[in-house]
DNA sequence: TAAAAATACTCCATAGGTATTTTAT
DNA sequence: ATAAAATACCTATGGAGTATTTTTA
């Protein structure tokens, strides 16, 4: 059975042409080389060096083993430089997956920051709604989740990595949508458009408290899982919201994005499977722990 | 330092994800497969696989290492094959020198057989003049001449292949070239074009001979080394001469060639140096051989 | 408790070293 | 006579086996 040894030791000579001088160059001596490349030679049944007295050539078989040969060792060269690289988390794949208001937020900056640094990780990005996603973490169908705050369990962990906050979407025609002294009071009457409280409890719990504390109960009529379906419809003149500041990126027409002066916001985050040994995740984990690192400052939890 | 039984080994683990049942299928017992892939995983300073207590995985790292052994063992059976064929003769250069008379008779089909049996073998086709052919044998400059017979010597061995019988081209509005009763005789005071002893004795001392057979001694106005330009200054009117039979290939309009009854030929064959150990020139004698033993019989010569 | 991997210890096959011979110029 | 590879012989490293322990579901 061939082993690299032999090829190496063959490389050598191949290359010196000469015992003695090869085998200085592989550790070994004169005798130990030539019966490497005696073996090697019989186990391939091949004569690879004509030996003259004055000088060893390589036989045309001779020449044809070292080009294999040395693509052998290259592939194992690179097989070495591939796999650390994995471990460290710079070669392989990520899933990660976004709630819809992550995409209109953190969420394209932080990937594009990622790839800048990891370019040869290869990324499956997945829209899920916000209820999907501790379960997707959970089973290992995702690696990583964008979403909204959620308290760390067993084995899932949470890092909050933005603020985001909340705007009233009134439509363009609304009465209020123009008014100098603008009254939130006058939405009471509102219909009032809101995704149900299963898809994302915590911005669903932030607008209602929001409302409440303006002293009005909202008269919701339609329930939306997506912020940009809430957009749309407001748009349409069915109803009003309040919607993360970041929707007004949509730039739809007919819809006012009015801004709340000390205006809620909702928490968003990076949750994880404390489980997941995937090397990727952690240089992900790692490199957004680098980038809050220069802005906030407690980046413990990453670790 | 990593070697291939490692590889081989890793290889066997990743695919039966079991040290018992992978140590059984390469013939180790459990502890030895055991210590060999942690020795892999050290030196890697990477886990390829994660122990769990009732299953064993590939960690993200493990997998890609999977994929690079691979093609680090398929390099190398690819590179014992590949050697194995070239010293067989079955896969290299062989550099192929002929005259231009070979390339009007035997040379066409000689190669293109081989090349059907040894399609893995580049050819690297030259012609030259007969005269140089000995030399570029003896130096290496070519492994194989297809020339005129030659005497052996020292180094170069000679096969003979084909006889090629001489025939007179004379041009087409000469008296002799509708006569119904053709005399070479006529011929004795018309130019006569040949190729200088230097070139080409054997074809010389032939055309020679047959003349003087013929009773008269040739009068050799103008001397051409290759035989399609005799031809061709025959078309033109500027005399006659007598040449291989195998150049009325040529199509040429304005020559007639006339066969000779018990024509005079010349001897064709394989020139070599014995020196030579290029495996390709062995499976072409060989080859050879083969071919001339369905027709002839000696093929003793090329052993 | 049982299944499976890791560890401890032993042995020997073989890679490698030293000394010497062979070979060809 | 000399340079260089092959061979003979010896040594010791480390790979492989057996027996045992550890681990975790």
């Amino acid at each position: 059975m061939i082993e690299l040894r032999q090829l190496r030791n063959f490389l050598a000579l191949a290359e010196h042409l000469h015992f003695s001088k090869a085998a200085t160059a592989v550790h070994l001596t004169q005798p130990s080389l030539s019966r490497q490349i005696a073996a090697l030679e019989a186990e391939l049944g091949v004569m690879l060096f004509a030996r003259h007295s004055r000088a060893v050539t390589l036989t045309a078989a001779g020449l044809d083993f070292q080009a294999h040969a040395k693509s052998v060792v290259a592939a194992l060269e690179l097989a070495i430089r591939s796999t650390r690289a994995s471990a460290r988390g710079e070669r392989g794949e990520l899933r990660v997956s976004f709630t819809s208001v992550a995409a209109w937020t953190l969420m394209p900056a932080l990937i594009k920051r990622y790839t800048d640094t990891f370019p040869e990780v290869r990324l499956e990005l997945n829209e899920l709604l916000p209820k999907d996603m501790e379960k997707a973490v959970t089973t290992g169908d995702t690696d990583l989740a964008l979403t909204f705050k959620v308290s760390d369990e067993e084995n899932s962990c949470y890092f909050p990595l933005h603020d985001e906050p909340l705007c009233i979407a009134l439509p363009a025609d609304h009465p209020q949508a123009t008014a100098d002294a603008f009254d939130v009071g006058q939405l009471k009457d509102a219909p009032f458009i809101l995704s149900p409280r299963t898809i994302a409890p915590l911005l669903h719990d932030t607008v209602l408290a929001y409302c409440r504390r303006s002293g009005f109960e909202p008269r919701i009529r339609i329930q939306p899982h997506l912020q940009q379906t809430i957009v749309n419809l407001v748009a349409e003149g069915m109803g009003v919201s309040v919607v993360p500041l970041a929707m007004r990126k949509m730039q739809i027409p007919g819809v006012i994005f009015k801004p709340i002066p000390q205006a809620p916001s909702v928490e968003f985050g990076i949750v994880w499977n404390r489980q997941n040994d995937n090397p990727c995740l952690v240089s992900f984990l790692r490199h957004v722990g680098a980038c809050a690192a220069e802005t906030h400052s407690d980046t413990s939890a990453l670790a």
